[in-house]
DNA sequence: CAAATTATTGCACACGTGTGCAAATCCCTT
DNA sequence: AAGGGATTTGCACACGTGTGCAATAATTTG
């Protein structure tokens, strides 16, 4: 009844061994064999077909049920390619953002009637591969991704172009890619809360960000750099963090910047741990905030600004970004070169204390 | 060259019509065409087999690298009922413990060589079940769940079992179900913080909590009883919210507790999000904390409590949760019948400010 | 009542893959 | 050169489903 079979294969970086499992499923066979009649039949009915008689339409419907039958997606995908699963490919889903976004899109996905599947790449551009192969290998209908920071060669998502299948990147994007893109005005909005600084008297302005090869964080650092200019202001001091942002490394990253010859007045946080980190390191050094130093940090965590921390938050328009994602995924599926190298650009905004 | 066909779908509570899109793939048999030999023979040599003479092999591997082939899984879990994704179904993402967990649990199965799905119920029953259901067409090789509030039938679950796919409930689980689970020690650590408040000279304390079908919340009442009774207190006062846990609903349930006759001193909050909820109310209300007011949360987020806002916190075993999950839900997969109908009891832990 | 029309059902194939078995090819030995 | 074993390849089928087409059954028509 169950036979095993061990399966090598090749993964990211060991070779490891897959179970595959041997199980007999019920199947349309099955109930045509039970009702003596044809599979073929069985199949037009349970699709309702009129050439079907009323009779063993009914028949067959009320015997599926009764033994608990369900279609079998392997072989209907197989048949005609059919597809109905949209992937969504993310760093991570404990960064704030990501899980909003995710779950909208998802919410979004599954009332259309899609099948909805979430994949973590650990900001590791290895498992974004691995899941972008996987899900190529998979036949699912469409990709919504927002790719690691060790991202830069976008191979990997070109091969899904190969086999047509929809992609829409949103916030973090691989610039060198012509395809559906959403994304947040990040350069205008870092700018803009720089200036904000600026105004409020800090004269050394510190920016935490990420690898600039990744469009959002070039886009701040540019933005950033830009209100410095602007304002004629000499101190710049652009940290940049490779691998993924935890509240640790805001810590360290907060800790080494005031142990600098010329210590910073505000920190421009690029992510929500980050300024998070930033401010306990804070704290711990009996600094306060706003008064001895500064903090912008990207808000994507609605109820951390109730505690009233002092600090500028920039917040994305989550839901205006999951329903367009949605939106422009939907129309890709349905005409995959609708759309195509579309880029929306939304716009975030800042809330001040 | 791309055919595009309507289905119409009967969904949840609307009949959607799902746009299949049929395009055609790269296959072995252009592999077989372009190198002319027989399908079967590249099938081999892809697999590696030593009956395919080392050129051959070389040869069909390197073509296929080069035209970017990818083995289509639909065909190969059709043929066998090969099977080699987990999915993994929790009410949402955006309560810190779920993403925890799914998070570790999806990282362990990667590296194990399995694809991890996420799929959020809304704390919706039939959502739920409907998501149960298009795994089972989907030929998942297992499955971990954590249940719905509104769940209190377990018909769909059964249904896996039909179909020999191992599941793992954890966290929430079906009471009548016999099936593999993961839990925590929730009575026992509700008693334990309830005694704390207790001892700190709290004399009224409320609970917090969710339906009392779903043995987290019914363990925990029973724990907040007992703690009670075992101390001789007259006042206690459970508020079972039905539906998902926010912040609002904390700051209303708050609000309305304060202002019944006998207002408590102290409240048990069976999340997260409704302690942070609470807080803010309280906060709001010119109170205290500790010293007005008692607060015993779930401390799902890790650096809340770096705010300090004065609460205790239950902090669940995230990662052991995960690990022993994984185990299970991997055990299961590779011998259906084992491990079944286990019980695994996990200590949670208390963090006292 | 026979013929024509329509309603219903069965047959066979395709989708992409892997594998048992047979056929074909190769190399070695005598 | 012929036989024999070992190596390599091809053939055919199965997995579950849906659909064009043909065959049958039921109904209507003249």
């Amino acid at each position: 009844m169950c036979k095993s079979l061990i399966f090598e294969v090749q993964n990211v970086n060991q070779t490891i061994f897959i179970h595959y499992i041997r199980v007999k499923r019920i199947t349309i066979k099955d109930i045509a064999r039970d009702l003596k009649i044809h599979h073929s039949t069985v199949s037009r009915a349970l699709r309702g077909s009129s050439t079907v008689s009323f009779d063993t339409r009914k028949k067959v419907n009320e015997y599926a049920r009764e033994i608990g039958y369900q279609v079998n997606m392997n072989a209907l995908q197989l048949r005609g390619s059919l597809k109905n699963m949209i992937a969504i490919v993310v760093p991570n889903i404990y960064h704030n953002f990501f899980s909003n976004v995710v779950s909208l899109v998802a919410d979004l996905a599954f009332r259309k009637g899609f099948v909805v599947s979430i994949f973590q790449s650990n900001e590791s551009y290895l498992q974004e591969k691995e899941i972008v192969q996987m899900l190529i290998r998979n036949n699912v209908a469409g990709v919504v991704a927002s790719v690691s920071m060790e991202t830069q060669d976008s191979g990997h998502l070109r091969a899904l172009s190969k086999y047509r299948i929809p992609l829409v990147l949103f916030d973090r994007v691989c610039p060198d890619l012509e395809v559906t893109k959403v994304m947040v005005n990040n350069q205008e909005v870092v700018a803009s809360a720089t200036e904000i600084l600026i105004e409020r008297g800090y004269r050394h302005i510190a920016h935490i960000s990420g690898p600039s090869h990744i469009n959002v964080f070039g886009d701040r650092q540019a933005g950033y750099l830009s209100a410095l200019k602007k304002h004629g202001l000499d101190y710049q001091r652009i940290v940049r963090i490779e691998s993924g942002f935890t509240i640790d490394q805001g810590k360290e990253t907060a800790a080494s910047l005031f142990m600098e010859k010329t210590r910073p007045d505000a920190l421009l946080c690029d992510s929500h741990l980050l300024s998070l980190g930033a401010i306990f390191k804070i704290r711990e050094l009996q600094l306060k905030i706003p008064e001895d130093v500064g903090i912008v940090g990207f808000g994507d965590n609605p109820y951390i600004d109730s505690f009233n921390p002092g600090m500028i938050s920039i917040v994305q328009p989550d839901a205006l970004i999951a329903s367009t994602v949605f939106e422009l995924i939907f129309k890709r599926i349905e005409n995959f070169d609708a759309a195509i190298s579309e880029t929306k650009m939304l716009p975030a905004s800042i809330i001040e204390k």
